[in-house]
DNA sequence: CATAATTATTCACTTATATGAACTATATAT
DNA sequence: ATATATAGTTCATATAAGTGAATAATTATG
């Protein structure tokens, strides 16, 4: 059931973040302890990330769920398709 | 790489909804679209809900995945692992 | 500009989620 | 108590995400 959309809003989140903590995918693979493969795919549009993977990034960037859930893009989206 | 308290309490999130709504596992299953064999599962902590499967609930429930995300327990649990 | 070092991407394989249908359990009516 | 309807669970199969290692691309350095 995916949703090329959401997907795609989800995986900018984390390169805008990226981008904003001026971190490569080296970097943040490293520190959230995901595998640098699996967010380049994701960086890439390729996959989207699981709840876990998610959270581990939160960490790495010393946010919240709800903070990294919590952005325009996102909300204009769901407000759009409801 | 599945963390089993971070699964429980999303998984608790959607049946805390679901009796604040009123809803059982077949009406919000037919609600957002998604098979209630897999809602079972969700509700039951076998299964961990898809950003996906989370979307078409918080459409069901007309509430976005920020407020979905947004709750003491799962902000708590960040804050105490991080 | 060649080559070493660093960073990014791809892909086979493993692990996990989503579905739908069969099955079980619970509630209601007669 | 039994039949019927309603609600919930299980499981085989399909599809998607995560990993690690090989490969490719980019960037520094002599």
């Amino acid at each position: 059931m995916r949703n090329e959309k959401l997907g795609k809003i989800i995986c900018k989140r984390i390169s805008d973040l990226m981008r904003q903590n001026n971190l490569s995918v080296e970097q943040l693979a490293y520190q959230s302890g995901i595998s640098k493969g699996g967010l380049s795919e994701i960086v890439r549009y390729k996959k989207d990330p699981s709840n876990y993977t998610i959270l581990n990034i939160c960490l790495a960037l010393n946010i919240t769920m709800t903070e990294f859930f919590d952005f325009d893009e996102l909300n204009n989206y769901t407000k759009e398709i409801s």
